[in-house]
DNA sequence: CGTAAGATTTAGAGCGCTCTAACGCAATTG
DNA sequence: CAATTGCGTTAGAGCGCTCTAAATCTTACG
């Protein structure tokens, strides 16, 4: 009832073991014949090679390790299809872990990670801190994926969000806006950037920035507005710290009787499935994800390749998804 | 350079190979100094287990396979959570495998999780068609979750697909709705159950149905829609195949002049992440994907343990989300 | 004290595979 | 025809670990 072995295989087309790891792995030094009678072995027994033996031997896994934070979150997803597409180019297998948002739960799938002797860890959207990138990059080539901050010793590809905040910045202006508001996201790790971002380019317009705290979901955009409706002046335009708050202010903003984008216009960031709903229609800051999947791939093959010990940063320049949510200014 | 095995580890403390692996595997018959002196010496080489030697050993690898039909998809996600929670639990490790919407990619999926041994193999929302179900539980034990057929060989967790319909009809008809029309899925593997639990609660309520070729995103249910207003005459509400169409219908019936819930009502189905949105707010049904990931999980371990022969198959029952997409029909 | 029972520790084989070195054999060559 | 070459094939060691059986060390008791 155990599973065949290549002994089984060799027996069954009467030749050694070894001939049978070589058709395996279909080396060019086999006679045609021999290959066709294991190969015909093979088929009859249903062998499949045992990876865990392969990889013994090898000492090699040909495997890589991704941690990804939270399954759930679309964003996370396309980078995902960028990693595995540029993995099979090279022909290593992608095993995936899934973080569930939780600092803890990712160091023990790093762990399992390592255990695996996988040969390199992509990691997207981390929770980690910066002793367990350390640790884990001391062991085997790491990449980190978007993720706003250096991440010491491991490669990083991130896009430039500052640079994404001045694009929602400068549209809304070039339409006409210069009552803007900032809705951040608290202490997420990328607000800084975007708030920061938002913040200059603002300032470089000569206008006045104006920031409320937020924070990553769409309760977080609705207390912010409540507070604006209440104690504050309305904006002409709102610029929120992703597209989940967006879509919380776009709620809001309806409850209160003010429509986007006649009353408001409404920005959003990362681009993910809700901004491209219909009835959403988020205009927002895209960032290329497929892309950074596939160069966090080449980034960290090509470390193990070259075995260059400097880690790289690459930095992606976001792009605007313009879409319904913005408009100019209803006239004064 | 190379990674610290187990007799670097035995070497610097002292003591055999053997008593290694015995404190790695936290046996009660070592004395706490020597214990103590193993750790010592594994934490300063930065030891860590070779999994592959280990399972190679074991010929066993407390491993599961898991392929999911889409990363994208936010419904799987939820399905996920639940089957890593379960395999904790048990002690398991759960490989994911993205199956990348493609009936060949899972075979490979499938392919690369049996030559890791894994000791079940978990498909949520397969693409492949029967042979290859039938094929992957002959060599390991297998289950089904979220596929509307029945999986030859391999055990099947499902939701009563006809009966999340009759819900949906149920809760309309409650409101005061007579005409009410439903846009199925066309070609999407749950369409058939969805649209029969519509046309037979229908009929049960003395209802005529009226059911329209959809498919399973928002530009499916435009094409339904402008369909109805132009040569059909618009009813009071509309039971998509999913959330996604119901989005679509939401968008095209706005854009069409109607105001949801007070001209039409809108119901989807599978409670995804859209449909919670405060701007959506979709009344749809909801299938419990946290419980169905944990069942399959008991479901094909308990299989493994007691060596069950019999595939089973298990039908939970969906239940019903109401939020701001419905409501009474206007009085005409 | 001697010794049996119990508690610890270890030697060594084996898991399924790859890889190096060597082997057998036919074809080629001087 | 002996020697060389080269192709196809194979023996056998070794990858890092577990596991059984046996060795060694303690302890306790008569």
């Amino acid at each position: 009832m155990s599973r065949p072995t290549m002994e089984t295989v060799a027996e069954r087309a009467g030749v050694s073991r070894a001939l049978v790891s070589l058709v395996m792995n279909n080396s060019s030094k086999v006679s045609e014949a021999k290959r066709q009678a294991v190969l015909r072995a093979a088929e009859q027994l249903g062998y499949r090679p045992n990876l865990h033996a392969r990889n013994l031997a090898q000492a090699r896994t040909k495997t890589l390790g991704m941690i990804i934070n939270d399954i759930h979150n679309p964003f996370f997803a396309e980078v995902v299809y960028g990693v595995e597409a540029a993995a099979d180019d090279y022909g290593f297998d992608v095993l995936i872990l899934n973080g569930g948002r939780d600092a803890e739960r990712e160091r023990r799938a790093v762990e399992t990670h390592l255990q695996f002797q996988v040969e390199a860890l992509i990691l997207v959207g981390p929770k980690l801190d910066d002793d367990d990138i350390i640790r884990a990059s001391a062991v085997v080539p790491t990449v980190v994926v978007a993720s706003g901050r250096d991440n010491p010793g491991a490669d990083t590809i991130t896009t430039d969000e500052e640079r994404g905040a001045a694009l929602a910045v400068q549209h809304l202006v070039e339409l006409g806006h210069t009552d803007i508001v900032h809705i951040d996201g608290a202490a997420n790790i990328s607000s800084r950037a975007r708030s920061r971002g938002y913040e200059k380019a603002m300032r470089s317009l000569g206008l006045e920035p104006r920031i409320l705290r937020g924070g990553d979901d769409e309760a977080d955009a609705e207390a912010a507005i409540v507070n604006l409706a209440e104690t504050d002046s309305m904006p002409t335009a709102i610029f929120a710290f992703n597209d989940l708050v967006a879509a919380g202010a776009l709620s809001t903003l309806e409850a209160a009787g003010l429509r986007v984008p006649d009353d408001v216009s409404v920005v959003g960031y990362d681009n993910t499935f809700i901004a491209e709903l219909n009835h959403m229609s988020l205009t927002t800051v895209n960032q290329p994800r497929h892309q950074m999947g596939q160069l966090a791939i080449r980034t960290v093959l090509e470390r193990i390749e070259d075995d260059r010990t400097e880690p790289t940063r690459i930095d992606l320049a976001p792009t605007l998804s313009v879409r319904r949510s913005t408009a100019p200014p209803r006239k004064a």
